[in-house]
RNA sequence: GGGCCAUUAGCUCAAUUGGCAGAGCAACGGACUCUUAAUCCGCAGGUUGAAGGUUCGAUUCCUUCAUGGCCCA
């Protein structure tokens, strides 16, 4: 059947050159998007149909045919372009896409007679140029009366139900494109993602930072603790690492004097797919010299606030305060979050006494019983996180900066100056998820080299999330890196927050997926 | 990796403890000059994800596989 339709069109695409129309012409010339005329002629009291009518106000528009509605003697064109997600000049404002062309053979037959014979090739889905001029109709909806009308993509494939769209999961990922055409709401959802990156951008660059990109192959890959995806330079006969995260590269730029840098871009950790993971996401990271992780959570609630307004006023619902709903639940982004020492959830959250977050025994106990899978013989910052995770992550709804975490899990992390067993470290989390990691960078050469250390041991020990050694990263620590904070952030989970999407899947444009068969 | 669930027309979904595989939308033919999920009449569209098995008979039961979802690891 789907080949009969395709069979079908195919034979209106020869129909529309046997009568000299061009099936994929490109010299139709727009003139207004759809959003412009409702932007400029919404208000009905001012623009009546009789004073539109008067103006004869001539515009070209093109768009996709999401709908024809045919009375013999007239027919409704629904079309849509692309003017809800982007349109020259201002970005800030969401427009609709949707506008109606009102085809009528009387005006037609005397003025155009190609078109109304080309309504007869029109198809749902196909891509027209109307020319005409600005009506309303008797119900009152902005319309174009259309003067001249050109199939400007004659298309072969169906649309999906009108109604219904597309919901197979499977197909939408697979099938963006048509995802793309029939839901408005994933339309509005990449929109969003592109409004949050232009934001945090401006955000940075505000305040003195330079963008920068540093490699995504790397001969050794660090900044994380993570599996990498492994290939190989021919030319070179060079094996190499796709980067899990831009940190060591970042802050050699700190040590070359870029004293404020940040990046935006692209990692790869090779880790199963699940709703909060995807092979390659994208981070924001960022180091400021002559600042402490303590600044950093300032700027991280300034940014996150910040963030949310900005998203909530793209959208149309301008609120007071940063509170946005995620999967039914409020999130308040107010300044201040809440901070959360790692040792003093295990007291609230595990029920664990204060003298007891040191103590193996205890910490093993507690594992076994919030259910935390812990290997023997871990090092007792490994525990104290195992149980952390298990139970305190889920009573982090609001956000939340978690602090001061134990020094075996950050190699890379400042000690504390208090208490050496912990580092100078915080993750932000919100609805029970980390969103960032951020600390006070280690900058003593002989101390990160003495981590690395402990992580080729992890390593050997059977840890293949540890670190690989790397001299070239203490060299640089070496010809002194000046006091640092950096923080990375995931934008694909925060944007995941951002429009209420329950899978990561629905932030990113194109989820890794195994091929069709 | 494990458990559960799903896969039927282009799309969205039905199908009685195993008994003729259906509807809406889209398509196709027709009527219709203000609809917006247009309406009305007509017509057509299927290797029921794949392979195998049980059975007189399988969309339905069993096995394996594929793809996806949810939960767990």
């Amino acid at each position: 059947m789907e080949e009969t339709i395709i069979a079908q069109r195919r034979q209106k695409v020869a129909d529309l050159r046997e009568r000299g129309d061009h099936p994929h012409a490109n010299d139709f010339r727009v003139t207004h998007l759809a959003a412009d005329l409702h932007d400029t002629y919404a208000d009905a009291e001012r623009w009546t149909s009789e004073v539109l009518e008067a103006d004869a106000i001539e515009v070209s528009l093109a768009g996709r045919v999401k709908a024809v509605r045919k009375f013999g003697g007239m027919v409704f064109l629904g079309l849509v372009d692309g003017s809800d997600v982007c349109r020259p000049g201002d970005q800030t404002a969401i427009g609709r896409r949707d506008i109606q062309a009102a085809l009528f053979k009387k005006v037609l037959r005397d003025g155009h007679p190609d078109s109304w014979a080309r309504l007869e090739l029109v198809d749902l889905g196909d891509i027209v140029g109307v020319r005409g001029t600005v009506m309303r109709t008797r119900r009152g909806e902005l319309s174009i009366q259309v003067s001249e009308l050109r199939i400007l993509t004659k298309t072969l494939r169906p649309l999906p139900d009108k109604w219904h769209g597309l919901t197979d999961v499977a197909a939408r990922y697979r099938q963006r494109y048509v995802d793309l055409i029939m839901n408005d709401e994933v339309r509005r959802a990449f929109r969003t993602r592109s409004r949050v990156v232009s934001y945090i951008r401006r955000f940075f660059e505000d305040r003195g930072y330079l963008e920068v990109e540093t490699p995504m192959l790397q001969p050794i890959y660090g900044g994380a603790a993570a599996k990498p995806f492994a290939t190989h330079h021919n030319a070179l006969d060079l094996p190499l690492f796709m980067r899990i995260a831009p940190e060591l590269a970042l802050k050699r730029l700190v040590v070359g004097g870029f004293h404020r840098v940040f990046e935006i871009n692209r990692n790869f950790r090779n880790e199963g797919v699940s709703t909060r993971h995807n092979p390659e996401f994208t981070s924001l990271e960022f180091y400021e010299a002559f600042a402490t992780y303590d600044d950093l959570m300032a700027l991280t609630e300034t940014l996150l606030a910040g963030l949310v307004q900005a998203v909530l006023a793209d959208r149309g619902d301008a609120a007071d305060a940063p509170i946005i709903e995620y999967q039914g639940v409020a999130l308040d982004f107010s300044p201040p979050f809440r901070r959360l020492p790692v040792l003093e959830g295990l007291v609230t959250y595990a029920g664990l006494a204060p003298e007891q977050v040191h103590d193996r025994a205890a910490l093993e106990a507690a594992a076994a019983r919030v259910g935390a899978k812990v290997k023997p013989d871990l090092p007792l910052g490994y525990l104290q996180m195992a149980v952390f995770e298990e139970a305190c992550e889920p009573h982090l709804i609001q956000p939340t900066f978690v602090t001061d975490f134990p020094l075996d899990v950050s190699p890379l992390s400042r000690k504390k100056d208090s208490d050496p067993r912990l580092v100078d470290r915080f993750e932000i989390y919100a609805a029970g998820r980390e969103l960032g990691n951020a600390f006070s960078e280690l900058n003593d050469p002989d101390d990160q080299r003495g981590r690395f250390e402990a992580q080729v041991s992890a390593r050997a020990a059977g840890d293949d999330e540890a670190h690989p050694m790397d001299d070239d990263f203490i060299r640089a620590l070496e010809f002194g890196m000046p006091p640092t904070a950096g923080e990375g952030i995931g934008i694909d989970r925060l944007v995941m927050l951002l429009t209420d999407a329950p899978s990561i899947r629905d932030v990113i444009l194109f989820p890794l997926l195994r091929p069709e068969a």
